[in-house]
DNA sequence: TAAAGTATGATAGTATTACTATTATAAAAA
DNA sequence: TTTTTATAATAGTAATACTATCATACTTTA
C-alpha cells in the first residue's frame, strides 16, 4: 500500500514528489532551514548542497515562500492523518481532544512512511517558520489560490470535536487555533526566551494546554 | 512635563528621538512598513520617502531588523505605560485582567503625547510583524543583549496579577503571553483567513479572550 | 572669533540575492 | 529512431544590504 501526503498542486511547479530530484530538493530544503533559518535560506545554497543548479530548483518552485508553504502544509497534512488514525474509534470526544494535545506537545519521531522527510527536523522548522507563511502582505491572493487549505481543514475538523463536547461554546476555530499556535510558541519560548512561560518541558506544554483547552470549553459563566 | 518612551540603547546607533531626521525615520518606516509590509520594506525605499539617504538611516540602525525591535518595544512600552494608568487605583486583580485585555483588543487611537508616531498603523505592524522580531536564528543572541525586555517586563507584571488572582494556578506567565499572541494572530485571522475563528470584531475578539483567560485562571481541576 | 567636532548629504562601490534566459546533453517515451 | 523531457551549465540582470569616502553645513568650545 502506497501512503503519500498530498499537497495542493498550486504551490508548486513541478511535483516534487515525482523524481529523484524533486525528493532530494524536499529533503534538502528541511535540513538546511533547519541549519541556517528561512531568511538565510537561498535556492543557490539549496542547490550547491545537492550538487544541482539554482535553475533546476526554480524549474519546481517559484520561490523559496512557495516552497516554505509546502513543507508547511505537508506538515498539516501529515498530523491531520496522525490524528485521524489515533482518533480511529474512539468515540469519547474528550478523550480525541487530549489525543491531539498529545500529538502537538509531545516530541515527534521520524515515520518510516515517508523516506525523504525528516519529520522532526520539519517540526522545529514548523515552529519557528510556519506562521511566516501568512504573515506577508500576499496572505489575502495566496488565501484565495488556496494555499492554507491544509491548516485550515485540520481546525475545521478539530472545532467539530470541540462542539460536539460543548455545543453551546461559541468559539470552537479561535479556541482550536490558538492552542496550534500557541504550542509552538510556547515551545519556542521555553527553548529561547524562558521568561515568557512556565513550561520548560513537553509535559508540563501538554498539561498547560490541556487544562487551559478543557477550562474554557466547559465554563459555562 | 516629558513623557517620553524610552527605548533600550543596544538596538540604535544614534538615538532616533535625539534629532528630526530621527524622528522622521522613524514615523516613516511606521507608514512604510504598514504599507508594503516588512520583507518589501528597504532603507533605500525610507530614505527616498523621507528625502534622505541610505547611508545616513544606516547612522540610525545597523539593519531593518533593529529598526523592527525598535518600534515592536516602542510598543509594549506604550502598552505598559497606557496600563499603567489605567489599572492605577484599581483593587481587584480581576478588573486590572480585564482592562488589559480591554486594551489589547480594543481599537487603538492616536495618542497625541507622541506627535510623530502613528499608533495605529504601529498597532497594525505589531499585529503582523512583531513575532519575526524573535522568530529567527538570531533570538538568541539577541535575548542576551536585551532586545526583548520591554515584552517580558509586561508579561511579567500582568503574569503577577494573574497569581494575585489564582495564587495555585501553575502557568501564569504562559496564559498571559498566549493571550497576548492570541489577540494578535486572531485580529489577524479575522481580517485574512475568516475560517480560523469566529471572532469578527473587537468585542467578540473581547469576549473570546476574557472567557478563556478567566475559566482558565480559575478553573481548579 | 577661530578651530574643532558633529551631523548629514552625495556619491561610489561590493557581495549577495532573487530571479530569467539560453544552450547543451543525457535519458526516457513514442 | 526520433522526439520529448529533464537536468546541467553558463550567463546575465535588477535589487538588496550593506561599507567607505569626501564635502559641507551647522554647533560647540577654547
Amino acid at each position: 500500500m502506497i501512503v503519500q501526503v498530498k499537497i495542493q498542486e498550486q504551490c508548486f511547479l513541478k511535483d516534487p514528489d515525482s523524481s529523484e530530484l524533486g525528493q532530494n530538493i524536499i529533503a534538502n530544503s528541511i535540513s538546511l532551514i533547519d541549519e541556517v533559518g528561512f531568511e538565510a535560506f537561498t535556492f543557490k545554497k539549496l542547490a550547491q548542497r545537492i550538487e544541482s543548479t539554482e535553475a533546476s530548483v526554480y524549474r519546481y518552485f517559484e520561490n523559496k515562500h512557495k516552497l516554505l508553504i509546502y513543507l508547511v502544509s505537508w506538515y498539516w497534512n501529515w498530523l491531520d492523518y496522525r490524528l485521524t488514525f489515533a482518533m480511529h474509534n474512539i468515540s469519547s470526544p474528550k478523550r480525541r481532544l487530549e489525543i491531539f494535545v498529545e500529538h502537538i506537545t509531545q516530541p515527534v519521531k521520524v515515520d518510516p512512511t515517508f523516506g525523504h522527510i525528516d519529520e522532526v527536523a520539519l517540526h522545529r522548522i514548523v515552529i519557528s517558520e510556519s506562521s511566516k507563511v501568512y504573515l506577508t502582505k500576499e496572505v489575502d491572493a495566496d488565501n484565495e489560490d488556496g494555499y492554507f487549505i491544509s491548516f485550515q481543514k485540520l481546525v475545521k475538523e478539530l472545532s467539530m470535536i470541540v462542539r460536539e463536547l460543548n455545543p453551546k461554546y461559541k468559539f470552537p476555530s479561535a479556541l482550536i487555533s490558538t492552542v496550534i499556535e500557541s504550542a509552538h510558541f510556547q515551545r519556542f519560548f521555553s527553548t529561547h526566551l524562558c521568561a515568557l512561560t512556565e513550561s520548560d518541558s513537553e509535559s508540563s506544554l501538554e498539561k498547560f494546554l490541556k487544562h487551559m483547552l478543557f477550562s474554557t470549553i466547559s465554563s459555562t459563566k
